[in-house]
DNA sequence: GACGCCTCAGTCAGAATGTTTTAGACTCGC
DNA sequence: GCGAGTCTAAAACATTCTGACTGAGGCGTC
């Protein structure tokens, strides 16, 4: 039946991390980074890793000149995100506040945290349209 | 390498939500439920995934007398637990505050939402320790 | 032309996953 | 006791995923 692999596997995590600490990178860069006294079979993995992170839309290649540069097409936050959904989507009918409510509720906020959160909440109500006294 | 496995695979997802479902049941009332019409080799299958799940610790079984009683160890709201803190794992070293953040951010909460929210903080400071004035 | 680096297209081994088969034990009605 | 049906347990399978490696060929430099 079908299975569903993982959106980003480990060693492509690795990589797409790198990717977010270096910025827009070679292969040779990437590697040596990567594995610092690694050889041909090395780089031969990140490619291949980039490759199936391109084919995933993670990143792409910009081919102006050898080598080519590769480029994070998704950054941290916006991987969250997609994690997040896909647990929203699996496990809650695709709604992700009650994974907002249990964070909220099964986390043991301290106080400043939740000033923080209702700093944060208190925002959203600016730029959203129901301003609301305080 | 080291390949981290899937904590609940889909197969096995689905069985655990039937159990959900039909509360502690027989592996012969699960399998009419998932594969009405199936035969034996579906009921062995989700016999083996029964197993599966009870060495993860997901479920417990009864043995007092045949058939075997199954019975779910983790709800929904757990389960949604783990994975938000495999997310907060690989992602934000282990943190879940920046998931908290990043879906009070992203999502455009509408202002019923917020509300809601608030009260929810509001609830967490009445039962924490500092008491906050409002 | 030899050398070195690069890209690309295989190939591979081991594990994960979903499913099925097989073997044996147990229960119940006759 | 016997046979049908059900149950448990353990293996066996087919596929796919994942991480890793090899080899062929291109392109430039020395």
């Amino acid at each position: 039946m079908a299975r569903t692999p993982k959106d980003v596997t480990d060693a492509e995590l690795r990589v797409l991390q790198t990717l977010w600490e270096l910025g827009p990178s070679t292969i040779r860069q990437l590697t040596d980074r990567l594995h610092p006294s690694g050889g041909i079979a090395q780089y031969a993995t990140v490619q291949v890793l980039l490759d199936r992170l391109r084919q995933k839309q993670y990143v792409v290649r910009q081919c102006l000149s050898t080598p080519y540069t590769f480029t994070a097409l998704v950054d941290r936050d916006e991987l969250i995100g997609r994690k997040l959904r896909s647990v929203a989507e699996t496990l809650c009918g695709g709604s992700v506040t009650p994974l907002l409510t249990h964070l909220v509720r099964a986390r043991k906020l301290s106080a400043r945290e939740r000033d923080e959160l209702r700093a944060l909440i208190d925002e959203l109500d600016e730029g959203g349209k129901g301003k609301r006294g305080r």
